[in-house]
DNA sequence: ACATTACCCTACTAAAACAGTAGATTTTGC
DNA sequence: GCAAAATCTACTGTTTTAGTAGGGTAATGT
């Protein structure tokens, strides 16, 4: 299960990738047509700039916008931002790695059927895009 | 991420699984062999003879055990019992549905997106079971 | 019968993560 | 200079996690 940060992150982002283009858009109108706490809100949208998927404008007619087309950032770079590792595991993660303290990764059942689910999860979200996030 | 929880659940059962047909281990053994802290580990074990994945016997001689052979029960069935939905959102979910309250779900482009996730996931997980969880 | 062995159960706790809130500050366009 | 909008700091209540403590109960070998 993702957090509910993770969800609500996405979900604004599927909607400034539909605005691409078109200029700033108010955290207030995101909050409104996503349906998110806005002052929450306003905390992931933070933490999405400061990691370069997004870029503000301060002021009247300011607001937030893609930094880059929407088919350009991957939903694996911003679920790592968001949510953190992809892996089920840290001993597993590429991302996020982690040596098993109390096991012998060569030789671990465990390890080898995460790193499965983990390249299968992969597959998809390095391919998707915020693109893809948007509705229809 | 999955919790240590559900980690030491799994080490437990791959434990077993190469022990599968000689008779009751203790909770002992297995807390030492695997490195789980033992009354963690008894309420571990504990969840998963209620769900019908591990029995025991008690008494001088006792411990617990498989209650069927490792190659019948898949990863997808204790993964559920101990760390719940393999979806990463409810309205993904198969077995833990919940109707997502804020978004319409024919729409929603996350949700198909989370839909290839799970189905990637279970496609593994389904097919995995207990055995493949023996360390070589 | 009885001690031993081992499962079973209840309650508690410290720490972390989650899901926000409140309020002040800075920047910008006009 | 004023109003609009993002930004920053700090706080808070709730839930989950990862256990621990301590005993109760049930089965077994002799």
């Amino acid at each position: 299960m993702i957090s509910q940060k993770t969800k609500y992150g996405l979900k604004a982002l599927g909607y400034l990738a539909a605005l691409y283009g078109k200029g700033p858009v108010l955290i207030a109108e995101i909050a409104q047509k996503k349906k998110i706490p806005i002052k929450f809100l306003e905390t992931i949208l933070l933490q999405l700039k400061q990691n370069q998927i997004l870029d503000s404008k301060k002021g009247k007619g300011g607001g937030y916008f893609l930094m880059s087309s929407p088919k350009k950032t991957s939903l694996a770079a911003v679920y790592r931002i968001i949510e953190g590792p992809i892996a089920m595991l840290p001993c597993v993660s590429l991302n996020f790695y982690q040596r098993c303290k109390d096991c012998n990764e060569k030789h671990c059942g465990l390890n080898k059927i995460l790193i499965q689910t983990r390249d299968a999860n992969l597959k998809i979200l390095e391919k998707k895009t915020i693109y893809d996030l948007i509705d229809e």
